[in-house]
DNA sequence: GTTGAGCGTT
């Protein structure tokens, strides 16, 4: 079967936009949620019964219906609890406006081949909007590209609509981001984060993604390579993620453990999380997997405990994050985060094996990281007791800083 | 086999 266009739209009744079929005339529902960020499936209104019907999904593949996929619309379906999202995100953006902050950033271009050049770049993220910049970045002695760049648009909204999907340059997956550099300073790093333990190596980045999107919008997906039984799922809410923590899934009939994702190296914590308390927060609290005993993951209790806080001075601390930082988290939260977009599609290829010969032997991956020394994020999750749930929510409200 | 790449010389 050939490529066909099956029409798409939010509502019954908007315009709909017309989206590519596969070959074989499915649809990827990675082709929808690229136009269609945060969608999980597609609904039809039958001509017979006029009842709304929902389009068979199997394995990130939407099948069309018996009579084919027709002229119909297809209404796209979101997870549940998603209307309010959506909300929230417009009120977000109606704060932007206000502030002025819909103005467009550099991207950077991450997984570039490294025979990509400008001109490439220009070419193809041309044909997304207006491009008024782009770069390949080089090593200054011999040329070559470092596999990465940036991109810039006129368009705010050709830049929202470029970070919200990957894209196939010259032969590779390549991902969109804000760089760190644009990251907005106080952009509370809710934990929307988590950690899948015990993957199988079956398991793809688009595996994981279809399964996780049963729960809420999904931005990233990352599968360490070489293969190492773990992963990270990034969820556009926190709370999502951290209704996950501490549950046991089946994905492709293996039971995987879902825990906080820990901040990654290199990422600084920012201040005023430290500065709170006489600094407490710059020094990491209770620290690593290893420290305090193992299964006790969400006790805060233990945390603060080794830094013998005081009630009267959680008192405090809580009157100080009520009185201001409340407000000031709310407003942090709604500024410019990139919601990393992270692998669809072919699930494969995500790997920076360059597999194009090219000059300087891109010496493996190794990379044996022994470091620590970053601080672990003290578990927000709610816990039981009663005075770390008030201290945690505060936290949790804009515990940014631990960029993850 | 349970904690992730890569982030901007001019």
């Amino acid at each position: 079967m050939a490529e066909i266009y099956i029409r798409v739209a939010e509502e019954e009744n908007e315009e709909p936009m017309e989206i590519p079929s596969e070959d074989d005339g499915t649809v990827l529902l990675s082709t929808v949620s690229a136009q269609f960020p945060g969608a999980c499936g597609l609904r039809f209104r039958s001509p017979v019964s006029q009842c709304m019907r929902g389009v068979r999904l199997v394995e990130g593949l939407l099948h069309a219906p018996e009579t084919g996929w027709g002229n119909l619309v297809y209404v796209v379906n979101y997870p549940k609890d998603n209307k309010r999202k959506m909300e929230e995100i417009d009120a977000s953006s109606a704060v932007k406006m206000k502030r002025g902050d819909m103005k467009t950033s550099d991207l950077i271009v991450l997984g570039l081949p490294w025979k990509t050049s400008e001109q490439d770049l220009k070419d193809y993220f041309g044909t997304f909007g207006e491009v008024i910049m782009v770069q390949v970045k080089r090593d200054a002695k011999t040329g070559n590209s470092k596999g990465f760049g940036f991109v810039r648009f006129t368009e705010y909204e050709v830049q929202d609509k470029v970070v919200a999907q990957r894209h196939m340059i010259d032969g590779r997956w390549c991902d969109c981001k804000l760089p760190n550099s644009k990251q907005g300073p106080d952009e509370p790093m809710r934990c929307r984060k988590v950690f899948v333990g015990r993957c199988t190596e079956d398991m793809t980045t688009d595996d994981l993604r279809q399964f996780f999107i049963q729960y809420g919008e999904v931005t990233d997906v990352f599968i360490p390579k070489p293969f190492r039984a773990f992963a990270f799922v990034t969820f556009a809410d926190d709370q999502v993620a951290a209704s996950l923590c501490g549950e046991d899934l089946i994905v492709k009939g293996v039971s995987v453990h879902i825990s906080n994702a820990e901040p990654k190296h290199g990422n600084r914590m920012n201040d005023r999380a430290g500065r709170f308390g006489n600094g407490f927060g710059a020094q990491s609290f209770g620290s690593s997997r290893s420290g305090l005993g193992g299964s006790s993951t969400n006790s805060n209790l233990g945390n603060f405990g080794s830094f013998s806080l005081s009630p009267a001075m959680m008192a405090a601390a809580q009157a100080a994050l009520q009185s201001s930082w409340g407000m000031m988290g709310m407003l942090a939260s709604q500024q410019g985060q990139p919601s990393t977009t992270g692998s669809t599609a072919t699930g494969t290829a995500s790997s920076r094996d360059q597999s194009q010969t090219f000059s300087t032997g891109n010496s493996n991956y190794g990379t044996s990281s022994a470091s620590l020394g970053w601080g672990t994020g003290s578990n927000s999750t709610t816990s039981g007791s009663g005075f770390s749930t008030g201290f945690g929510s505060g936290m949790e409200s804009k515990s940014s800083g631990w960029g993850m």
